[in-house]
DNA sequence: AGTTTAATTTTACGCGCGTAAACTTCTTCC
DNA sequence: GGAAGAAGTTTACGCGCGTAAAATTAAACT
């Protein structure tokens, strides 16, 4: 038999008429369940599939989302590009996945990318301090927007994502209790956009603890985050006078980055006696657990975040594309002890 | 002044004829050079971009490019995966990213959503092993598709890919010229397709050199390779009969893993006269030069790969979508000491 | 059985653009 | 300056499907 070219020849074999059919391609449950057989049916026999170009240009809103991150080559990221995918899928959406790897003109020609494909929702992790504040502006303006991961006041319709304020005190909290208060270690101009308010959270809560905070921020600038940490750990450590024997670090790239430092020369890193320094650090990053010594972290909560931000966008793109409020949610760190801290 | 809706409206404002428009949004170099500039004028004044949906309903061919790996949180994959990206807008294309997250189901949806985005082209790294081959077979004949990375033979028009043999060959040579000759460590069912084939390299190699091979094959199932590697490390020391003190891993995951098991038994590793063991191992994974001790390895020469598959799937496109003969281009390892070997 | 209500069919139009054909205008070059 | 050829314009149709309105049929209920 002849391959089915359109919904028309497809109604004409399956004794359907074209409209119903297109109720059904759009929601399934929307027609009668005896006809729904009828075409499954006679879709079993045929494999039909409508053009996704003609359903899309002619349908007010499409089934497309778009998941935005800033750097997919970024560990992180992916996982977590991984997981909202799977659920968009799930939840009955075609998700199409863009990475602006850091770079600001990038994240805007994917913005305008994502604009011509009608999506009707977006999922949105911006490059942060770099990003252009008016385009996301405008952008959110005409399709409807959470963001994920990395906050920006009063851009999108919704925020979902982990409380950098946990993360920081559940480190600080537990490594000044066990040992010497943290001296904390990032970058002096950061790419990942969270490292602003984590160094903040340090400054409070040892201000909160009645200790005396420091802060060593290294040169450096990109995504090479671990060839960084590792450059900044060495001229650290050869310098020498840290003021502490605990380091926290700013993101797990960093601390992996200066872990490789330490072995280079010859620092011995955890919590025994024998121990030089203690390192922790933040993201829970997939490989954190690989690192010699594993990597004592506060963990996102990637599960959590991933479902919140589908479920906020699923129920923005219910909502018409508009909330009344914009909301912010914050997912709590889990500490991670592993032998590094 | 208020937004152009379609292309007939932006013919009205800029006084071009639709059917030119048409044309010089097919192809720029399409229409006379006063008649760009003057197109390119209004352009910068209406900012009209084309209904891509309209384009792509009509046009037989696309500017679409489908890009697949088998696993995208798989730092390898994300890193070769950016820059065939790069490489394919600088082409012209529009890139699309799918991973199969090790999932054979996947695959087989990824191909039939590319099916119907009528692509010019598609670069696919397929699963290899666990691939429905039937499948690759029939979109391979529908859809012109250049394979990268790992081969599967007769399927696509042609593959681009490294070497496995010379990532074998230079890490054997150089292991057993400066110590004891190397027993190889791999997965006992290796999700990554090109595993075989450097176990097979590696039996070959070892009998050319006149020395008694040994695999190690561990157990565990899917692309969590560090922790595989880990585990079959650790069960690996505690048996202690390794009849070596050199171990060539399969890929530097699954080495990240296995050094990350010395670190917790206190296996010392390098090649210093202190040490019990060298690893070395095959991919240059980005962040195998931050493990303790450095990971010796042999590199993937990433922009070869990246530009020889891009170009092969442009110069494929240009010829029709066919080739006469199938063509297989291998890139050479280059072996990168490290301090583990 | 007759009525209400829901689902389906018929008919018809529109979306935004590709593209072909016939015609007109502009270049270019001797 | 005239002819050939390239480029642009006019006109018209088609792509495959969404969707609205009116007419028809099927299901559900008293």
């Amino acid at each position: 038999m002849s391959r089915i070219r359109n919904m028309e020849e497809f109604a004409a074999v399956s004794g359907i008429s074209r409209p119903t059919l297109s109720k059904y391609f759009n929601d399934p449950g929307s027609v009668r369940a005896s006809t729904r057989e009828r075409i499954e049916a006679a879709l079993a026999q045929h494999d039909y599939r409508p053009n996704i170009f003609a359903i899309n240009q002619n349908r007010r809103l499409t089934k497309n989302v778009g998941i935005v991150v800033p750097y997919l080559a970024d560990p992180f990221f992916a996982e977590i590009a991984r997981r909202i995918e799977a659920r968009c899928v799930a939840a009955g959406f075609s998700p199409s996945l863009f990475s602006a790897y850091g770079e600001r003109d990038l994240e805007i020609d994917i913005l305008d990318t994502l604009r011509s494909l009608k999506p009707a929702g977006v999922l949105l992790a911006p490059l942060g301090r770099v990003s252009d504040r008016a385009a996301l502006e405008r952008f959110c303006e005409d399709v409807p927007t959470v963001l994920f991961d990395s906050n920006v006041e009063g851009v999108g319709e919704a925020f979902v994502g982990s409380d950098n304020y946990s993360f920081v005190e559940q480190t600080v909290d537990y490594l000044s209790r066990s040992g010497e208060p943290p001296v904390f270690f990032e970058m002096k101009y950061p790419a990942n956009p969270n490292a602003n308010k984590r160094r903040i959270a340090y400054l409070d809560k040892m201000a909160q603890l009645g200790l005396t905070p420091r802060v060593e921020q290294i040169e450096g600038k990109g995504w090479a985050f671990e060839e960084i940490g590792r450059a900044g750990g060495l001229a650290l450590l050869e310098r020498g006078d840290l003021g502490s024997d605990t380091i926290l670090c700013s993101n797990d790239r960093l601390a992996i980055g200066l872990l490789s430092a330490c072995f280079e020369k010859g620092v011995k890193v955890g919590r025994g006696p024998d121990c030089a320094l203690r390192v922790a650090s933040m993201d829970d990053h997939p490989f954190a657990r690989f690192t010699c010594p594993p990597l004592t972290t506060s963990a996102h909560d990637y599960d959590a975040v991933a479902r919140g931000a589908t479920d906020t966008l699923t129920q923005l793109i219910e909502a018409g594309g508009q909330f009344e409020t914009r909301t912010e949610t914050l997912h709590p760190a889990r500490l991670v002890m592993r032998d590094s801290a």
